[in-house]
DNA sequence: ATTACCAATCTGCCAC
DNA sequence: GTGGCAGATTGGTAAT
């Protein structure tokens, strides 16, 4: 009953479903180093931002903690 | 054909959706707060920033912000 | 120090936190009514299905349904 | 300046840094496909809800499709 | 053991 | 129409 159409919809779905394997394995891979550097004594959360961070371009971060330093001021924050 | 465990099922998920409701009207003030903000020229994404920092308890903030200068340091970012 | 730029950062800020405080309450009554509904033996999770498909026009919920039928035939689902 | 600790930071972000960018390109594959599939006639957010019911396990699958129709029933959905 | 909280992924939206 | 952003949901974790 399968026709050419069904087997081609099937073929994109197992497709998918192989990368999102692989993707989820290196998400695993991921977590793991995340539990090392807790091992270590760092603190994952921060390490996270710091990740964050250093996808910006430096002067997009820096621009971007300047006014968020105007603002702090602003409001009394520190 | 609708028993009593269909109406009180009817009733709650009725009861979800007015909440619902509430809830996406005030998400809508949110965002013409923002834009109001925005219009006098004001960066939302930082505002938004600036609100998720101000949840925070003061010394709780404070050592979070130390210890991200620490890892900056040892990073090399700025 | 604070000048009247730095009031009206602060008036934005003060009506967005307000706001969000309210949502939250309102989330917070949405989370007790699925809990009531969970004590009466409901499925939480299918309930939030449900809220999905109401929030859907009928035709446009019966369309996907079809569809949906259709792939899950290709793929020999059921 | 840096010193062990340091260098012991570094080498942990970088990892991740790395595997991030490979996830990326996972993610970007998987784009592609939908895309590919798009291109071809089928619609992509119904193949999003094939994959996810082909994770489940076909017997949990079925149950939940079961209480999903009770529900409906019971709401006048159909 | 459960339950609430928090983070991360995923979906939907809006702006460009 | 595409990419980025915010919101929602789900899974993991930590606390009691």
């Amino acid at each position: 009953m399968a026709d050419a159409a069904d087997d081609r919809l099937r073929l994109l779905i197992e497709r998918i479903e192989r990368l999102e394997e692989e993707k989820k394995g290196i998400g695993d891979d991921i977590k793991d180093v995340y539990n090392e550097a807790k091992s270590a004594g760092y603190d994952a959360k921060i390490m996270r931002q710091i990740v964050r961070l250093r996808k910006m371009k430096p002067d997009d971060r820096r621009e971007m903690e300047a006014v968020l330093d105007v603002y702090k001021n602003a409001l009394g924050i520190d």
